[in-house]
DNA sequence: ATCTTAAATAGTAATAATTCCTAATTAGGA
DNA sequence: TCCTAATTAGGAATTATTACTATTTAAGAT
């Protein structure tokens, strides 16, 4: 997806065009790692742009993430990491040895008996396999 | 489960029954809440003991979890809740609103086509679906 | 193009949860 | 009863996140 893709959800949303803004999507659609938390976000922004406040960089990200742009993950250490959402939904493996993690195209949501959330209305959810990886087994 | 149940685990497992791990494991089973933060945890202990260290509760609840007595869990706010595992494998669909929860006995492991996890020691996993309930639906 | 204003930002302080540190205590085996 | 490694209390330190406030700015109206 290019930028412009997520700059429109903004604009539909009202919400303003920043120089800060686009950045941090930016970094989202360059980066390679898929996972970043606020505090690699800002450093990967400062290094071009140092003034860019990690308050902001905070209340972005909260702000895409209800906006459906990003998804917020959390695997256990109590710190936010962000993806953006430019790919099939999914769920992921996280290895408790060295970190890494490897996406699995399954989805508990596919399975659920609708007799479960009877009376619930659904907002979002979370699942992940926490384990070791090929690599850390030898 | 008494709580001898869970004495005998330890005593397994070679670590010492102390006062504070005995009072903790007294904690869960005598609560009617099922998930306790360690704040909480720490402050129903200390109306009787009052020597009672935040950090003690910390390690032992770490602990516990490492040796399968209690389950961690994350609501997403970033604080951790346990719970004691004395009644059947579960999940839990947590309101966004008034942060209740309600368990669903819908494990997604049944579910998942073992080729997903291949070259994966799977350890523990996390399933919980956010949303409204229905009292704060009206 | 300029003006206006609500929204957004920078910089810093504050908070909340958890972990670290160290000297003192203790459970449980010898 | 003694010994020692494990555990604890108490407080300091750390980490992630949120709050606060004066200043700046995007974007619609004039």
């Amino acid at each position: 997806m290019p930028i412009n893709y997520f700059i429109e959800q903004l604009q539909a949303k009202g919400v303003k065009i920043t120089p800060q803004r686009q950045e941090i999507i930016k970094v989202f659609l360059e980066s390679q790692d898929l996972h970043l938390s606020a505090e690699e976000v800002h450093g990967r922004i400062t290094v071009k742009f140092p003034s860019m406040s990690l308050d902001t960089v905070y209340r972005n990200l909260s702000m895409l993430q209800k906006l459906g742009i990003l998804t917020e993950l959390n695997f256990g250490d109590r710190k936010s990491l962000f993806e953006i959402n430019n790919s099939q939904h999914h769920h992921h493996l996280i290895c408790t040895k060295c970190g890494g993690s490897q996406e699995i195209e399954f989805c508990p949501l596919d399975f659920l008996d609708k007799q479960h959330i009877k009376n619930f209305k659904v907002q979002k959810h979370s699942f992940e396999i926490f384990g070791i990886c090929a690599n850390c087994m030898q």
